[in-house]
DNA sequence: TCATATCGTGAACGTTCCGTTCAGGTGAAC
DNA sequence: GTTCACCTGAACGGAACGTTCACGATATGA
């Protein structure tokens, strides 16, 4: 019962998206009593990220190649993948619905946010540890410029949502925290006032736009 | 009538937050027929996004100082400061109806998004010209960089949306964007093999969290 | 002065979906 | 063969939506 429940909500969401995952419509179509749902989830918006869960739940397989640059746009690019076509429809209404429904927001933030960022963080974490970015860096903030501007894009919809995004957001950022000189650690110290350490080339790096 | 409309919905969205703002709780407060509210708007969303403008029509207030850094951060400062308390939650709650409410997104893009972009954007390319950014810099890329994490933490709420967070926003992003070099305004230039050209002292840089 | 058009009104309507209640039915465990 | 956990259909009251109707007000202008 309770897998068909989730399937049918999945089927829905992707097909009609939020507004056609209705407590009823998913009876209807699991062949369920509306009873038995509610038995199981206290809301509407608790089934539907359930569905969510149960359909995409990909894998935060975190890469530790050595190089920051290739570790953070990889995982970008990963979730930009996720966020493709349907389902980044559905994940900016179910983010949408979290506005109004703080047990939707907390469910969100504790079972896919919170997984997402723990696993960034360590990668810059232990880029910290090699010493590839400043150690005085607030990481909670770099994780948000990295992040934020993908969930921004989906939500918004001002500009294009594709994957060579990612890499721009890492060489911004990182351009900017890779640490560059070995004795500076403080955060008035002068960038570049030596050679950096490491800049591994990166080839597939596309042209600028403007 | 229109006024009235705005203000009653303005309140009830303040008093209540979206869920408040029913057209019938408008119309009752504002003591106007519901007829009357079909008849200047389309939906729901739209008179609750209108009462939001009404109610607070900040302006766009460029400065231009010559110090990208002051100026961004100042304009970052003054969205934050926007989204404190209940206007924070309210607009959250826009955004999160406009994910399932394409002519309210539209609104919130054209109304709220582009013209303040629109300013910021100014802004670095006013930078650009001064040479204090590099040219082949994704300017849009950037933007979102600055803006998406302030928005993201108000939709999230993972972590506090506080006026600091302006200051460090801008500085992680443009040591690493700012030209280093006067000659390489290509990406595989090393940043940092220069002194920078300009970066002034911002003396009530907060320490960083980590 | 009076016809007319415009705008607003209250009241009611049908609809959808919510979340809940009730009176049963089925099947496994003991 | 009783008990219990679980499920069922059917119906309910409630909220809010968006719409329709018949009926004022008001002001314009012939």
């Amino acid at each position: 019962m309770r897998l068909a429940v989730l399937e049918a909500a999945a089927d829905l969401l992707l097909e009609g998206g939020l507004a056609a995952a209705t407590i009823e419509g998913i009876a209807a179509r699991a062949r369920v009593s509306k009873v038995t749902i509610y038995r199981w989830w206290p809301s509407r918006g608790s089934v539907a990220i359930d569905a969510y869960f149960h359909r995409f739940r990909h894998t935060i397989d975190v890469a530790d190649s050595g190089d920051v640059d290739l570790d953070l746009t990889a995982q970008l690019e990963r979730l930009i993948g996720a966020f493709d076509g349907r389902p980044g429809v559905v994940m900016a209404e179910l983010i949408g619905q979290a506005q109004s429904d703080p047990a939707l927001a907390e469910t969100l933030r504790t079972r896919w946010l919170e997984p997402r960022r723990a696993a960034a963080i360590a990668v810059l974490e232990r880029a910290v540890g090699r010493g590839q970015v400043r150690a005085d860096a607030d990481l909670t903030v770099l994780m948000d410029q990295l992040y934020a501007p993908i969930y921004y894009r989906l939500i918004m919809g001002h500009q294009p949502l594709d994957r060579q995004l990612a890499g721009i957001l890492v060489a911004d950022l990182l351009d900017g925290v890779r640490k560059c000189s070995p004795t500076g650690d403080d955060r008035s110290s002068r960038p570049g006032t030596s050679a950096p350490i490491t800049r591994p080339a990166r080839p597939e790096e596309p042209p600028r736009r403007t």
